[in-house]
DNA sequence: GAGCTTTGACCTGCC
DNA sequence: TGGCAGGTCAAAGCT
């Protein structure tokens, strides 16, 4: 709850929606402003972050200190502190004087810290990888400071880069370090096919979201690959829901992402089980992800037989991917309720003991046998602060 | 050509 | 029984 009220707290210091189309006009007047300003809402949320993160520390298993959603209203995207992203009032000098650290410094000192974290961290990480590219230098290093002080691993769900502003991305990732440097194992095609170019494009046409398109490319977000098979509107939350479903022939594990209506992504539901590790690049070949997938299922069983949760289960069992891996460990139990309205996003996995009952859908296809074998064992979520 | 997304239609369960 | 909503299919299009 700390985190949840420091992020309420963040909230506060952060521009105020209705006044984000000002603040968008006034751009260019508000470079030296922006600068300042980004720099003191990264040390309030990285203090606030600090503030919280003993508290995360002591329930390790329970509570998750970070927002996982970079996820802002949409009128916080248009708030005129639009620096990295946009780049269009800024150029790259100046970007990097302002924020005194380039490009390649940041590099070093993620590499650095990966390979820290990789054998220093006690808990999991649980990410859902933001590319580097998209990340501002600020927000990197905040995010390496924050990983530095505590040992909790966090939950990541990014937001779409293009819906985010600097200042969110800053905020959001500086409590959870390792998206990014998680996105930078992540075949270039990929980063590039799923978030760049909605940068750009949003970017440069100044929209700030595509309704209709799920903005979260959820195959580079965990670190499985997931298709997407189906989006339906629905009334309650209303809003969209994406439907995807592992990649992996023999992987019936589904994940079902519930958008507002402005394409946030407000809860995500995990069925069935991966039976094999997220795939380490992008360039691996078929066979090698099958012969993978064997040796995953036998990890997951071996090193993880009491739990169901899927993601997060075959996650911690690779010691390989522990970063990409959208493990979610220490996860902040909520009720529902509790994340429901704020932006919160509600993160559910459902995995069945045989005795649930089979959820609608069709008796056609040969799915449904594996599909029996899930329903809602552990349905948890967590919530944080709307920033 | 493979893989993915989009999208309308279809199926099923609930009220 | 009909309407509604959720989940899925599958064709079309895109990369």
């Amino acid at each position: 709850m700390a985190e949840h009220e420091s992020f309420d707290a963040l909230q506060v210091e952060k521009l105020k929606p209705n006044e984000q189309e000002q603040e968008e006009d006034e751009e260019g007047d508000e470079d030296e402003d922006e600068d300042e300003e980004g720099k003191r809402l990264g040390e309030i949320h990285l203090g606030e972050l600090q503030n919280s993160a003993p508290e995360s520390r002591e329930t390790q298993l329970e509570t998750l200190a970070v927002p996982s959603t970079l996820e802002l209203s949409e009128n916080d995207q248009c708030a005129g502190f639009q620096v990295n992203s946009t780049s269009q009032s800024i150029d790259g000098a100046q970007l990097q004087e302002q924020l005194g650290v380039s490009h390649q410094e940041i590099l070093a000192i993620v590499t650095h810290q990966d390979s820290q974290m990789q054998t220093q961290s006690p808990v999991q990480l649980a990410v859902y990888p933001t590319p580097l590219s998209e990340l501002s230098p600020t927000s990197v290093t905040q995010s390496i400071q924050t990983q530095t002080q505590s040992p909790l691993q966090l939950t990541v769900y990014p937001t779409p880069l293009s819906e985010l502003s600097p200042t969110s991305v800053t905020q959001s990732i500086s409590s959870a370090p390792s998206p990014i440097l998680l996105e930078q194992k992540l075949p270039p095609e990929k980063v590039n096919t799923l978030c760049t170019p909605e940068v750009d494009k949003q970017n440069s046409s100044d929209h700030k979201f595509i309704s209709s398109v799920p903005l979260v490319k959820t195959s580079a977000s965990d670190g499985y690959n997931w298709r997407k098979y189906g989006q339906k509107q629905v009334k309650s939350p209303q809003g969209s829901r994406s439907y995807y479903r592992c990649t992996y022939s023999e992987c019936y594990a589904k994940k079902i992402e519930c958008c507002d209506h402005s394409g946030y992504v407000t809860e995500i539901v995990y069925k069935s089980q991966h039976t094999h590790e997220p795939p380490q690049k992008s360039n691996c070949t078929k066979e090698s992800k099958l012969a993978l997938s064997a040796e995953c299922v036998r990890n997951s069983v071996t090193e993880h037989p009491c739990r169901t949760f899927n993601d997060s289960e075959v996650s911690t069992s690779s010691k390989e991917r522990i970063q990409e891996t959208p493990s979610i460990p220490e996860r902040k139990r909520q009720s529902p309720s509790d994340s429901d309205g704020n932006g919160d996003v509600k993160i559910k996995e459902e995995h069945g003991d045989g005795d649930e009952p089979e959820p609608k859908r069709r008796v056609k296809k040969s799915n449904l046998e594996h599909a029996s074998t899930s329903h809602i064992v552990f349905v948890w979520g967590w919530g944080w602060g709307w920033v």
